[in-house]
DNA sequence: CTTCCATTTCAATGATTCTTGAAATATATA
DNA sequence: TATATATTTCAAGAATCATTGAAATGGAAG
């Protein structure tokens, strides 16, 4: 994962709408969700949906997958993995402060 | 550490220059950098440097403390791990590919 | 007290992002 | 083929963010 696409999932994280669709994905698990259960789920129009999964899947946080006419959704958990080991290493190279968010 | 803050952090991470910024200010340490070396390091005018070491301070990834006529910028390693914490635990429910970005 | 230096603030402008609702696309079913 | 459903695309407008250069601020030194 390089600089851009690292700058690019920071964005697609830095909005509220995103968080709450990350978080519903990450209940939902490997089964994924439907585009429109995740709308009604968030309480968001399905074209605003369409736009808040694109700009996630853009950054590689989320994959897409059509089942019939619907799309299902998941969390890309090794994309957010690297966006974190990029911060962690390249930025802050792997200072114990950072470091420490992941265990005791 | 709350959801708004997050955001804000998120925010203030995903631009290239404030990324080049906070490389710089972790290489510098605990003794930080002054504004204008940071300015002169990234290759911005002060204005716009002062612009986005303020995006960073109000998000928390960097403090500031005067030194007679000029400003010295510190990294917060503090509130990135934090953010990191945030998005590990809240967002991802401590999921293991993403907890994997700390270690082996 | 004036001048200089470092930084911030401000106003104007351009660029990007977000929202909305309508139209288009893809797929299923009658 | 016609119709219904799920989603995406599109265009317009509002809101936010970034850049620029000029002016203002805070502090040091002559």
């Amino acid at each position: 994962m390089n600089e851009e696409q690292v700058i690019e999932a920071f964005g697609a994280l830095s909005n509220q709408t995103r968080l709450q669709v990350l978080r519903k994905l990450v209940e939902a698990g490997p089964a994924g969700m439907l585009a429109g259960d995740v709308a009604e789920a968030v309480g968001a129009s399905p074209s605003r949906m369409s736009f808040h999964l694109s700009t996630l899947q853009a950054a590689g946080i989320v994959t897409s997958e059509r089942q019939s006419r619907q799309m299902i959704y998941r969390v890309n958990f090794q994309a957010i993995g690297e966006v974190m080991q990029f911060l962690l290493q390249d930025c802050c190279k792997g200072n114990a402060m950072v470091q420490s968010c992941c265990g005791p």
